[in-house]
DNA sequence: AAGTTGACTTGCAATTTGCAAGTAATATCA
DNA sequence: TGATATTACTTGCAAATTGCAAGTCAACTT
């Protein structure tokens, strides 16, 4: 699987558009699914991932997390309690990308008739982006508390 | 290339996640940058979405703009004057993706030291998301108005 | 000491993508 | 009016990515 960075964009052309450089390290089909689980479901294990209903391949989550370590979007620390364990967080980095993975849900939610998301969310979210980051922050920058006292 | 809707994301077990539906549609690395031409560039010809800096294959993009038609985020209309051309737009379901298109460019162009984003994009972005959008309304509805009235 | 667990890696087949070269239907030019 | 351009694609094939199933290997657990 890819070991160097950026091979997941390096058949596109450079440009200085900033989605351009987004995409370059989140526009697959994983990536923004392993940061949901990171950051929306507090999973931090490699077996936490792949348990997700989407069930990715155990080479391409590795090859995902990799990725984001390598950009700075989550650390891999090692469990004190278990040296197997190794246990993922977002990063600063990371976390600044809740809001576009809100975005993106709340899209997907208004669109979709089979969601599994609760009804009012997208109507609430779009209402007031800013009240709900408020109302949600605690819940997610506990995520990021937790892994900076490691 | 790929003919049936759902290719893209065959391979992924469905699940109820509004975000994992979203991918469905957009997670991969050209559909966003085809938005993007349409919605904030104002493009609306093949050729124009081929000569974009990333430099898109012209049969990825043909079937990019296939799915999006299918998914009702696009719609594809010949040119009156000029029967060979064709004008793609966005619908109200596309023109709705413009939100996660800014938050997208707004991380980019936070992280993106090498960014051509305008130096100020970012910060008022971010401090009035609402405001932002309100500023810009008119200059993206208009791509939509435009083309209603076809 | 033997078995289990957790986090990966490996090999190979199936898919997707990029590239270069068509094709077909207009439109424009001489 | 016939020849040449344009525009929006399609096609064939090579290269890259992904999924699947089966390892590997160090650290627990019993």
């Amino acid at each position: 699987m890819a070991t160097d960075l950026m091979s997941n964009a390096s058949r596109r052309e450079k440009s200085n558009c900033p989605i351009s450089y987004s995409l370059d390290l989140f526009g697959d089909r994983w990536t923004l699914l392993v940061l949901r689980d990171l950051i929306l479901h507090g999973k931090t294990r490699f077996a936490e991932f792949q348990n997700s209903a989407e069930k990715i391949a155990s080479n391409t989550l590795a090859d995902r997390l990799r990725r984001l370590e390598e950009q700075g979007i989550v650390v891999r620390n090692a469990d004190r309690s278990d040296a197997r364990q190794k246990i993922y967080a977002v990063t600063k980095k990371g976390l600044s990308l809740t809001s576009v993975l809100l975005e993106i849900a709340a899209w997907g939610a208004s669109h979709d008739s089979q969601t599994g998301a609760p009804a009012e969310f997208a109507a609430k979210f779009y209402a007031d982006r800013e009240g709900y980051y408020r109302e949600h922050r605690q819940r997610i920058s506990s995520l990021f508390e937790a892994q900076k006292n490691r």
